[in-house]
RNA sequence: GGAGAGAUGCAGGAGUGGUUGAACUGGCACGCCUGGAAAGCGUGUGUACCGCAAGGUACCGAGGGUUCGAAUCCCUCUCUCUCCGCCA
């Protein structure tokens, strides 16, 4: 959620950056300023009434104190409109407390001033492109055929003890994937970043304040016995190790990874675009996470861009950097950074990572906050997370790109985690 | 899963119905002292919301209730600890 206080001190800024994702929302933000005003009189109402209230019990216990007790039950009549009164106030209150936060939680996120206007993937800009595709590829085949073909892969089984989109990956398929994970940790430990395991089911607190509670609730399996999810992604269980924390301006930035398993849903989605490894109910992804000062966020979405971006370069993939345009972004999300890698027997692009910078929105309900050496207040962080990466479509783009007729070749840099050069 | 104990401010820890937002100790900040430091002394030190301000309101695990008045009494829930059972 943005901040209430923000929209009413930069109320122009947050218009024209709203904009950019359609004009409903602008009535949504007027809306909510009302709420919000309805909200404080609502207060200063009830907090009159309690006044008054408070002050007659005080009186009320002085006069039991010495004996006067007829003129203390005469002001206990008094005392019971004033409850009364508070009781209807408190209630209306707390409704408009809700309307707010609802209406509230109904806005996105302001895109960034340097989110391109737009509706679709169409109108995402292309930041940066890396390498370029191969010159023969027929006879490629796609990693579903590699993956049988080399026994890397067992879709079948996956389904037999799950379902679809749970794949068993097999032998050097698995070792390939473990290659992968170890190397993205080692990475990114390299850039300074805290590893952590962190539990991969999460209550519905975390859950919200991340942003997938309450809208992206279908998207998630749920435990309902124990009233949990599994992870759609990591950064849940890391963004909300902070929940409710007051750091140090010192400990900014703070900058964690972990290696998980995620788990989606993906209700509806079927055909072509989702065979073999494009998009599974199940997978690994490797992810990091920022919690930076406002002032270096930006400054700090750059530099993870260009971490990701370093990853795919090491582990030669063709790929490219999108811009996402308003119409494209995410919810909770300011500004993403969108990692694609081009599929070469495919022949198409395929998204391994997101990085994305959540400004206040999710710092708001965490209230994940600093102490400000400036003021000494306690301000909002702003927080941020990339893919770095996520496993399943980077090691399609492998299998597929360095498919030679003798084998799969694998990267330089893996090799030292696979232990073999070649898939055969 | 069964039995018991507990949850108070940054931390420890008092407080069992009335000027208690909360004693006391420690921590921290500032000041004095010192060549400098330690010790010592003094002062200060919660958060959120409303309000231009003065000030007000709320908060002693969470939510309800009793009462003119609740940290304090009652109910429900959550969590932590100890013992037993089970277990990778």
């Amino acid at each position: 959620m943005i901040p209430i206080n923000y929209i009413k001190s930069n109320k122009e800024e947050v218009l024209a950056r709203l904009e950019k994702r359609g004009p409903q929302y602008l009535d949504l933000l007027e809306k909510v300023l009302k709420t919000d005003f309805e909200r404080r009189q609502t207060q200063q109402n009830r907090d009159t009434v309690l006044e008054q209230a408070n002050a007659l019990a005080k009186e009320i216990g002085i006069c039991f104190k010495n004996g006067e007790h007829d003129k203390g039950n005469a002001l206990k009549v008094k005392t019971q409109s004033l409850k009364e009164e508070s009781k209807r106030l408190e209630e209306a209150l707390r409704a408009l407390e809700e309307k707010m936060r609802n209406e509230l939680s109904a806005i996105p996120n302001m895109p960034h001033d340097k989110v391109p206007k737009g509706f679709s993937e169409n109108d995402n800009i292309v930041e940066r492109v890396w390498g370029e595709a191969l010159q023969n590829t027929d006879g490629f085949l796609c990693h579903w055929d590699l993956a049988a073909k080399y026994d890397l892969i067992d879709f079948e089984t996956g389904v037999k003890i799950t379902g679809a989109g749970f794949p068993l990956y097999k032998g050097k398929g698995a070792k390939l994937q473990r290659a992968l994970i170890n190397f993205f940790l080692d990475q990114a430990e390299l850039q300074g970043y805290l590893e952590v395991q962190p539990p991969i089911m999460i209550n519905e607190e975390s859950g919200f304040g991340t942003g997938q509670l309450p809208d992206k609730e279908g998207q998630m399996y749920y435990v309902e016995k124990d009233n949990m999810y599994l992870i759609p992604t990591a950064e849940v269980p890391l963004t909300n190790i902070y929940r409710n924390a007051i750091l140090t301006e010192d400990e900014l930035p703070i900058k964690i990874t972990a290696y998980t398993p995620c788990f989606r849903r993906e209700a509806g989605s079927y055909g072509k675009h989702v065979r073999g490894l494009n998009r599974l109910h199940q997978f690994d992804k490797v992810e990091i996470v920022q919690i930076s000062h406002p002032d270096n966020s930006y400054n700090t979405l750059e530099v993870m861009c260009s971490y990701v971006s370093g990853l795919l370069e090491k582990i030669g993939l063709h790929h490219r950097v999108l811009r996402l345009c308003a119409g494209d972004l995410g919810f909770a999300s300011a500004c993403t950074f969108d990692m694609e890698v081009y599929s070469e027997a495919q022949k198409r692009w395929l998204e391994v990572s997101s990085v994305s910078n959540f400004e206040y929105y999710q710092s708001n309900r965490l209230q994940l906050r600093y102490k400000s050496k400036v003021n000494n207040k306690k301000e909002l962080v702003h927080t941020l997370n990339g893919s770095a990466l996520a496993l399943p479509r980077v090691l399609a783009a492998l299998l597929e790109n360095n498919q030679t007729p003798e084998g799969i070749r694998i990267p330089e840099v893996l090799v030292p985690y696979t232990g073999f050069e070649m898939i055969e």
